[in-house]
DNA sequence: TTTAGGG
DNA sequence: CCCTAAA
């Protein structure tokens, strides 16, 4: 039996190193301008991926969340003509970046004040954080759908993208925001189909999310991560249906972790134009991916691959045909549990619309009963935005407080082979999900569409209390330049990272100027669990998967999570609107934090290295990491490294997650087979050796 | 920048 | 994971 999977790893399933190592690093040269800093980065990466930035609606451009920019068509257009150019790479216009943040309405601090900001923040939440399958009557709902189709053909099951959207409460001044997000702040969650030939046809496939464009996630996105006053939530949005194809063998696994981080380099932009993207799997990613702004070199081999892989596939099918059809037949299963997962958050939602509802009740004293439908006539339709009208602002108060009530975390996508486990998948999801929690962030104050970068200045003299300037107050989430603290994108401790992740905007604001004043100042630490927040629905009876910290996080992050909230009260005399302790971030040159390898990884690995074998380690990366960007080529050498030396040790002595033998198994085999290769090519490569010899 | 290996 | 020589 070994001799027998020998030989078809050898003549099916092996691709022969074909090119020397020099004429592969000659054509490779794009990828990887991660700075060595980057990769310290890892949950903020992903803001930089999840968050990216949020950006305040120009003055001249009124707060209207229905209002589409005409762009946005051309943008689509542009993305369909670029997906039969295989070759060129979008270009990545920093604007992509931007999440819209709207201030809706700011309302005096009067407790008299007959303006219903509540009503608004309701009404916006309501419509925008809901589901993707709910909001269906945005103009750009077209789009959207179609953007979905080309998803779905792709046989990828999308897991929530979240309409950023930002609730900005205060006491006296409230205001209701919504981020516009993009693409790019999505994971994943791909369910590719098993077959290579699938998946090539799916690489010809025009797949693009359209998506670049703020409106598009905003209106479809679902809910996924949210953190709310008194919790953080996951919820799943309830609108993807399984797609008709399901995946029928292992192959092709990737794990799409979009760390945007090389977004933030120009370097790297501008590279994406001087390579076109690689052909095949990848190429679709790059048009999944918002960012695109990473170029892949033009994969020479690529019918080579195209061979191996089928083959390689074919064997692969046959050996697991069993397998596969009862993986097909409970693939929906599996996909249907997050969907009650999702529904549960949905639910959630409502829940999070009303506690909002009831947390503004504090400052403005509104009835419930006055909320919502009561008062149609009164709430501003988030659609249609609300004009600075609604806002009666009294200049006398000298205090503008101002809380964020939620941040909404765009998309994750996230590949995994169905064969993986449901516990497998969470765990995936769970460490997305940490690593866009888990970066830092920096938060920019964008006033009348300026951004406003003196920190020193004070919110008067910003135009921030004054009341003819309140219409527009903004703020932008963009990846620190510096390399979050450890901490915050530890997966070690994925139970802090929820909550931890909050702390740049929500923590640290009460710098000692703010810290003067009384006011709410104490709800900064409000940390109200919610111990059946969604997070914990989400992953609650894992008992199928392996213990995991990501698992034992999770039952952590659903007690321990605190809200994404921050009530500073600051006085006009105040510093920056969310003071960041910059500082803290300079420490870099620090240890990057480890982050086991899951199984789902490890198959990844062991699937990439079959077929290409070891020493080619940037094309594993690029294969099966690619976009995973916490893990480098030489992280993938290294874990195989451990592989086969676990491999090789009895059961007994390994520790950690174990993998399964099978996966060991051909580890070994590939291994073998591979350094066998490598010696043939040696003796080839130095034939006068060998006869002298 | 990538590989290959030792630490 | 880190560090680095070597390619």
């Amino acid at each position: 039996m070994a001799l027998q999977k020998r030989l078809d790893y050898g003549f099916n399933g092996y691709q022969v190193p074909p090119t020397p190592r020099a004429a592969r690093s000659a054509r490779r040269r794009c990828l990887f301008k991660r700075k060595p800093d980057e990769q310290q980065t890892c949950a903020f990466d992903l803001l930089a991926t999840v968050a990216g930035k949020l950006l305040l609606e120009d003055e001249n451009s009124p707060p209207s969340v229905n209002k589409q920019p005409p762009v946005v068509e051309d943008f689509l257009m542009k993305d369909k003509k670029e997906e039969n150019k295989p070759s060129e790479e979008k270009s990545c216009d920093r604007d992509c970046y931007e999440r819209n943040f709207i201030v809706t309405e700011l309302v005096s601090e009067a407790p008299n004040s007959n303006i219903r900001s509540n009503e608004l923040l309701c009404a916006q939440n309501d419509v925008i954080s809901r589901p993707a399958s709910g909001i269906t009557t945005s103009d750009c709902s077209e789009k959207v759908g179609s953007a979905e189709q080309l998803v779905n053909d792709d046989c990828k099951l999308r897991l929530g993208i979240f309409s950023p959207s930002v609730d900005i409460e205060s006491s006296g001044h409230r205001l209701s925001a919504n981020f516009k997000s993009e693409d790019e702040n999505k994971k994943q969650i791909k369910m590719d189909s098993a077959n290579i030939r699938n998946l090539s046809i799916n690489n010809n496939k025009v797949s693009t999310h359209s998506s670049r464009h703020f409106e598009d996630w905003d209106r479809k996105s679902s809910p996924v991560l949210v953190s709310t006053v008194d919790s953080v939530k996951f919820p799943f949005c309830g609108d993807h249906t399984p797609c008709g194809r399901l995946p029928v063998s292992r192959d092709n696994v990737k794990l799409v972790n979009r760390d945007d981080d090389e977004n933030s380099s120009d370097s790297t932009r501008n590279k994406a134009f001087k390579a076109p993207p690689r052909v095949g799997d990848r190429r679709i990613r790059k048009l999944l991916e918002p960012k695109n702004c990473k170029s892949t070199t033009p994969n020479v081999k690529h019918d080579e691959r195209y061979n191996a892989d089928t083959e390689r596939s074919n064997y692969i099918n046959r050996k697991n045909s069993l397998k596969s059809q009862r993986s097909l037949r409970d693939f929906p299963f599996k996909k249907r549990r997050l969907y009650d997962c999702s529904s549960v958050s949905n639910s959630d939602e409502g829940v999070r619309s009303d506690r909002m509802c009831n947390v503004s009740e504090n400052g403005t004293k509104g009835g419930g009963a006055e909320y919502g439908p009561t008062r149609p006539g009164v709430i501003p339709s988030p659609t249609t935005g609300a004009g600075g009208g609604y806002a009666s602002f009294h200049s006398r108060n000298a205090q503008v407080k101002l809380k964020i009530k939620s941040f909404r975390v765009p998309e994750l996508f996230i590949e995994i082979p169905e064969t993986a486990t449901v516990g497998s998948l969470k765990r995936t999801v769970m460490e997305a999900v940490n690593a866009v929690l888990g970066g830092g962030l920096r938060v920019g104050v964008v006033v009348q569409g300026k951004k406003i970068r003196d920190d020193n200045r004070t919110l008067l003299q910003t135009g921030i209390a004054h009341d003819n300037k309140m219409d527009t107050l903004g703020f932008t989430l963009e990846p620190s330049p510096a390399p979050a603290p450890i901490r915050l994108c530890s997966q070690d401790r994925p139970g802090q990272l929820v909550h931890e992740s909050p702390q740049p905007l929500a923590r640290y604001p009460p710098t000692p100027t703010i810290s003067q004043n009384g006011g709410r100042k104490g709800n900064v630490d409000t940390p109200p669990d919610i111990p059946g927040s969604s997070f914990s629905n989400f992953i609650e009876s894992d008992h199928d998967s392996t213990p995991s910290p990501s698992d034992m996080s999770l039952g952590k992050t659903s007690t321990e999570s605190r809200a994404l909230v921050t009530v500073p009260s600051m006085k006009p005399g105040a510093m920056a609107v969310v003071p960041l302790r910059k500082s803290k971030r300079s420490e870099s040159a620090q240890r990057r934090i480890r982050r086991p390898f899951t199984v789902a990884e490890v198959e990844a690995l062991v699937q990439a290295v079959e077929k290409l074998g070891t020493g080619r380690w940037r094309d594993v990366k690029l294969r099966a990491f690619d976009s995973a960007k916490h893990r480098t080529y030489v992280d993938l050498k290294d874990k195989w490294k451990t592989l086969v030396h676990t491999a090789r040790i009895s059961p007994q002595q390994r520790r950690g997650e174990p993998v399964p033998q099978e996966l060991l198994d051909r580890v070994l085999t590939a291994h073998a087979y591979w350094s066998q290769q490598q010696a043939k090519q040696h003796l080839k490569s130095q034939p006068d050796t060998y006869i002298l010899l």
